[in-house]
DNA sequence: CGTCGACGTGAAAACCATGTTCATTTAGCA
DNA sequence: TGCTAAATGAACATGGTTTTCACGTCGACG
């Protein structure tokens, strides 16, 4: 298996997480840092097993788990009630807007629900609130190829390389 | 099994639905109609064959699933992604704020966030935009409460008997 | 630089909600 | 009442996710 390239890249941050630096866990945020969309642990296994880098499947749930602890993923539930992950670019509380077609998304400020959400704590007496929102749509690029096809194009799999920029140590 | 009861009730409405009146599907909406919280399939099962109706599992899944289509139940997913249901009172769309702890549902009005998502349908160039928000959270008799004892009281899980209003025929 | 224990891994199997099959029963119209 | 499409349910299939457990390896400490 294709070793070298992940242990040469990443200058293995201090334990940022907790989580101890592993090849898997280095070619799991690997992959996924360069991963467009949502995608889910099975198709994120075979996107590993593709780039060269042999992880269990096992491991890569677990791993997406542990991700997800830590705050370093977006977790999203499909139709069938199936997890699909993104690597979170920052730190705030995101919403996705996500076609139903292609499965590309786009990040959608939701400053509004947050706020309101905040005061529904107040005003019910609930704490610890935590809300998922879950938009779902056309977009108008299928919309358009819709007329033509009958929809269901893939998403781009894999972004371009790019410097590593991992959480664990 | 006590069949005579769901017989006697129900007027039998003039196809409302489309769905066929049978005992099985009477029985899943009279004890649906009788639970305050949202409940899964397996605990509506376990709730039918206490109240002696006996409903296969496969009918029960099949029944909400033509319930989900007829838009006579509110479907939820709780955090295992398991799905969850609850008689919908009205035809409105709903969103519910639910305890983590207890289990009790309340309804929530939701306006602000039904306009701000028909506001990013135009914004977005989506089209069929959905949404789905879950709202968890501990309400204040269960925060009162886990001051002394661990949390995790189980709600109500039937209420007093009342007049069958289904949606069959 | 070597040892060692805790943590990580992964193949296989368990799990569990949900769907499907298909022979049988039943609702409800003619 | 008879007939047919729809509904039922037991067994089985499915598929995502977790558990198990024997083995590997990271990295702290000496």
């Amino acid at each position: 298996m294709a070793e070298a390239e992940a242990e040469s890249t990443a200058g293995v941050q201090p334990r940022a997480t907790g989580l101890r630096s592993t090849r898997q866990r280095r070619a799991v945020l690997e992959v996924l840092g360069r991963c467009p969309e949502f995608i889910s642990a099975q198709e994120l296994h075979a996107l590993l097993a593709d780039s060269g880098s042999t992880v269990g499947l096992t491991t890569v749930y677990r791993t997406l788990r542990e991700l997800d602890r830590a705050g370093l993923v977006d977790v999203v539930r499909d139709e069938g009630g199936e997890r699909l992950y993104l690597r979170r670019p920052t730190d705030e509380h995101r919403h996705y807007l996500i076609c139903r077609c292609c499965g590309r998304s786009r990040p959608v400020d939701a400053e509004a629900v947050e706020r309101w959400a905040a005061g529904l704590a107040e005003l019910t007496g609930f704490a610890e609130l935590e809300h998922t929102l879950e938009l779902s749509g056309v977009c108008a690029d299928c919309r358009q190829a819709e007329a033509t096809a009958p929809c269901r194009q893939a998403p781009p799999l894999l972004a371009a390389e790019s410097g590593t920029q991992d959480g664990l140590g």
